[in-house]
DNA sequence: ACCTGAACACCGTTCAAGT
DNA sequence: ACCTGAACACCGTTCAAGT
């Protein structure tokens, strides 16, 4: 899968914290976050647990590295061209993520997870960074940099991680079923609940089933992004009024 | 805490499910996602694990059920005085998340766990539901209410997910460093950040420390707000002109 | 129908010992 | 400095047996 230069030595390659990343990220692919085991590892690497303890704290720090690592590749597609328009800079981010949590399905809930455990995660500042650039590229005035990314980068994890798990689910319904299928339950699931209680819901059932994972990802992205110019740019007050 | 009628008889009482939810959310408000073992609620439901599964699938299940009995609470608050205006009415659900999240600090990782789990589990109708109201009285076309509503409530928990962790990490750092102390920390750990990869979250490490939870919470909220009237209603076209 | 509790398979982690 | 692998404590879950 990976375009990495493999030598044909297998089990005589030294151990090195960036192998058993390597290896965990395999591990991930093929068989989710319950087939990230010490005892798979272990095996898959010709080793005992000891060694891999040398190279790792523990099993939330190896998650933690094989998050990043996915993330680093993930958002490092962008610069290389000239820049981009702000705009489309930030759409890039999150389809990039998109991408990302469609090839790695257990990436959604480490996303998530990772952020929600505070501002040092090194996942966190990566996400910011890149957005962040773009926010100010658009023009909005210094102090508000920190509430429009923040904004920006917690849609974009949120949405990525939902519609991530439409496809990834779709998997685990079995070996046949595609993402349309899924969608096509989960639609018929919302629109047999309690019409007295979720006649809302049922509503938009028919939605559900038909909407596209990305438009829906881009359209979201852009209604931050109109809230963000119309509140901080000249010549935006498109600006909700505050209720009195 | 809760204003339950619990009598005083105590291991008298028949097992049921609910007694069984209502035990694990304690055990969780006590000691976290790790404190929740069959053990620890063998324990104190005085009881053997056998017992708890025939009321409950197995862990997975219990947890959801936690996170849906806490959820339902957190929103059943809202619709008891006139209507609000739909913009109050997501702002007061957003507010709502934000305040169960902080009362039980496990809830934001269980919601993005779950919110990344599909479109069945019920938490994500439930909150679809109270957001999805408001997006319609608010005037949204019908054919755009899923997208609408979609946008919302992914923002909503990821900035829930992640503002509820400022506080909750807090307390891991030690029993007296409170909420600023520990955005003091992260702050300064951003700052240290290498400063040719990480520009722009170094200049913004200073707005993180004193930035609101709340205040950035609803400045948020409002962004997507105005995105979605600007695109959808009436008179609004301060919209961002896509990239040609 | 509802509950008991011993037993099972499996997990993350440690550590004395090797090289 | 780096690795080995047996051992430990703990976990979710099962199931034959009771009432």
């Amino acid at each position: 899968m990976t375009t990495r230069t493999r030598r044909s030595q297998r089990r005589t390659e030294a151990l090195s914290r960036e192998r058993i990343v390597e290896a965990a990220v395999e591990l991930l692919d093929a068989a989710g976050e319950g087939g990230l085991t010490f005892r798979a590892l272990t095996e898959r690497l010709a080793t005992g647990p000891g060694a891999i303890y040398w190279h790792v704290a523990n099993k939330d720090e190896l998650l933690g590295a094989a998050t990043d690592a996915v993330v680093a590749a993930a958002l490092a597609v962008g610069p290389t061209g000239p820049p981009d328009p702000p705009q489309d800079g930030v759409r890039a981010v999150a389809l990039g993520l998109f991408d990302a949590t469609d090839e790695h399905p257990w990436l959604a809930a480490q996303l998530s997870t990772r952020l929600s455990r505070g501002p040092w995660a090194s996942v966190t500042p990566r996400i910011f960074e890149s957005v962040g650039r773009r926010v100010r590229a658009l023009g909005v005035p210094e102090g508000d940099w920190f509430t429009a990314t923040s904004a920006l980068v917690h849609y974009i994890l949120g949405a990525v991680g939902q519609n991530a798990a439409n496809t990834a689910n779709a998997r685990t319904l079995g070996p046949d079923t595609n993402r349309a299928g899924f969608l096509d339950s989960a639609s018929r699931a919302w629109e047999e609940l309690d019409p007295d209680d979720y006649p809302f819901v049922r509503a938009v059932a028919k939605q559900l089933r038909d909407h596209d994972d990305r438009e829906q990802l881009l359209a979201g992205v852009d209604f931050v992004l109109t809230g963000i110019t119309a509140r901080h740019l000249p010549g935006g007050q498109a600006h909700t009024p505050p209720a009195t």
